[in-house]
DNA sequence: CTTTTTGATAAAAACGTTTTTATTGACTCT
DNA sequence: AGAGTCAATAAAAACGTTTTTATCAAAAAG
């Protein structure tokens, strides 16, 4: 029992196969009887449309694609969710392309499976890819790099802004002697977040000493190992602060002071970012500055419908973060002495 | 400037079309000079194959499918990474569907645009749908309910097991009185899971009490109230451990138990399922019974390309719960009085 | 020296659709 | 009454591939 093709319908029916298929489409040129009649045939005989036909012939195919390495965590989990109720409203349907593979990213971005992708990917994709998807006329919106190039949307975190904003909240708070606990040197965000703390330090004239930037690589136990060598060498120039690269790292920092008896938030202040899931839980709950990640897809699936319906040229967005004050930031009190 | 098509390279390598598509497909009839000469014009145009075209053709897209109708939440993203690596060991790209559209669904699995599917979705496909899918031969394997139904895998955990054993545990820390916290009553594994717990009581001959068994909901919310109000009309009759149907429910129990003086596990042990992201860093860290997630992902990729391959007939599998001990739980004590 | 075989390439058919164009027969004009 | 419109349907072309079949010259076989 091989597949039903409108041809089988077409038989069945008594009629031509593009009369079949005007009947299936509702182009409105057929006898009502006539239509029903197929309509009829089609759904007894379990017809379904080859969609790769389809696709082949009338080249739009109402579907979208999300193209990254990894969907690990729950930056993703939000990011599709929001991607993927934002494509139900406008009609469309979203297609997850998990690999690490750039030839099959882009083997099936210029392959046309999709009406328009989203981009994801920390590796790979080159200003040539580019060149070439700009060529074709693909419509793209990255999520994970500034596009100067025009054509193409892109959708980013203002990550600068975040670490500004962060270090002004801790400043506001009365503290003048704030930690930097860097990430990876090489992640965008992580330089991005570094460079508005400095900023923030400089539009108060504070002082920016080099030991007060630690090396934490965005992980728990270097952050851990890293402050606590820091409060070794350094006992007398403990700072009012801390702010982490992100959440994991304000949790080793956290532990890390407490090994050595200073009482977060009593004693010192530590932020972090991202608000991952635990950062209300942790103890205690987490100040933080969180990433507007549902907007961020819900904006890059409208932008890339708009510039497929050609009502919108390809653009960069910035999105700012939103500060969550918990319990591990406290205005400056005067600090007992250490244990 | 338009698509690049093999009708293009044809023309500028001076070649006909199938031998543009023996040279491309890496087939051994042509000359070395000629497939040299014709891949270097398709590089140089840049040339793409559309894989409409090819597919409908070769019928085989070398893609699965994975169609949900949420990705929110842990469990997904691990199910999706898993997956998704199993896919790239064995040379399969994984398509994930995120829709609640049940119309979509189907004709994207009987449309032919994978090879094969795995299909999680708590409503919409039933077994009407199942039969068409049977008879176009689509190879299927469901990932949230039991198929006694031949021909299509599925693999799902063991919640009976589960529960079972969850509940011999308790046993075997010497607790005799030991209350469920029921989740949705219409849920398989909220079901299965309470069965469990109910074998387990008998095998030991244990008293199953009515008021012992709650009702949750699987909120921390719900269950906080539903164990409060149960300490306030029982008192005298508290349980020595609380089995609750997931982990936020154990939570929820947690606090209920606090808010009334009793210390966790000293006093009550408490435990759950499914080991939530939060688990370990709760306080106290719970115990629960964590499912193989990535075992099962990784195993229903295996298991649909062996389908795909005619190696294997579809089957039902079932995997086990791992019991994970944290801090939530304690061997029986003596109990000190309510404060 | 003709007939076969072989090797390399080209032509044509096929996949399942949609879309464009053609073909009817019935109706409406003047 | 003949030409022109219209409604309904059919036929054919097209989408971009792969695969099957055809072509044709050169080499091998007799």
């Amino acid at each position: 029992m091989a597949k039903i093709t409108i041809k089988d319908v077409a038989r069945e029916a008594g009629v031509s196969i593009s009369t079949v298929s005007n009947a299936l489409n509702d182009v409105d040129v057929l006898s009502p009887e006539t239509k029903a009649h197929i309509l009829k045939v089609a759904q007894r005989l379990n017809y379904v449309p080859n969609l790769n036909g389809k696709l082949l012939k009338s080249g739009t195919t109402k579907m979208l694609g999300f193209f990254t390495t990894s969907v690990s965590g729950p930056y993703f989990y939000k990011l599709v969710e929001s991607m993927s109720r934002q494509c139900d409203r406008l009609g469309y349907g979203l297609n997850v392309f998990v690999t690490k593979d750039k030839q099959v990213i882009m083997s099936n971005i210029l392959g046309r499976r999709v009406d328009g992708v989203i981009i994801y990917e920390e590796l790979g994709i080159d200003e040539q890819d580019i060149a070439a998807m700009k060529k074709d006329k693909i419509k793209a919106v990255f999520l994970d790099r500034v596009l100067e190039d025009e054509g193409m949307g892109s959708i980013i975190f203002d990550s600068y802004e975040s670490g500004y904003e962060a270090t002004k909240y801790l400043i506001s708070l009365g503290h003048k002697r704030i930690a930097y606990i860097s990430g990876v040197d090489t992640m965008f965000d992580s330089v991005q977040r570094k460079e508005g703390y400095l900023a923030a330090l400089r539009e108060y004239q504070l002082p920016v000493e080099e030991e007060f930037i630690l090396q934490g690589y965005f992980e728990e136990d270097s952050t851990y190992n890293a402050v606590k060598s820091y409060l070794r060498l350094h006992p007398a120039r403990v700072p009012d602060a801390f702010l982490a690269g992100n959440d994991i790292s304000a949790m080793g920092c956290i532990q890390a002071l407490k090994s050595y008896g200073y009482e977060v938030p009593q004693d010192v202040s530590v932020m972090g970012f991202d608000d991952i899931d635990i950062a209300p839980y942790y103890s205690p709950p987490l100040t933080t500055v969180r990433n507007q990640i549902a907007r961020q897809g819900m904006l890059a699936i409208d932008h890339l419908v708009r510039m497929i319906q050609d009502k919108e040229q390809g653009a960069a967005q910035k999105l700012q973060g939103e500060l969550v004050v918990r319990g591990s930031s406290h205005v400056k009190l005067e600090r007992k002495d250490r244990r």
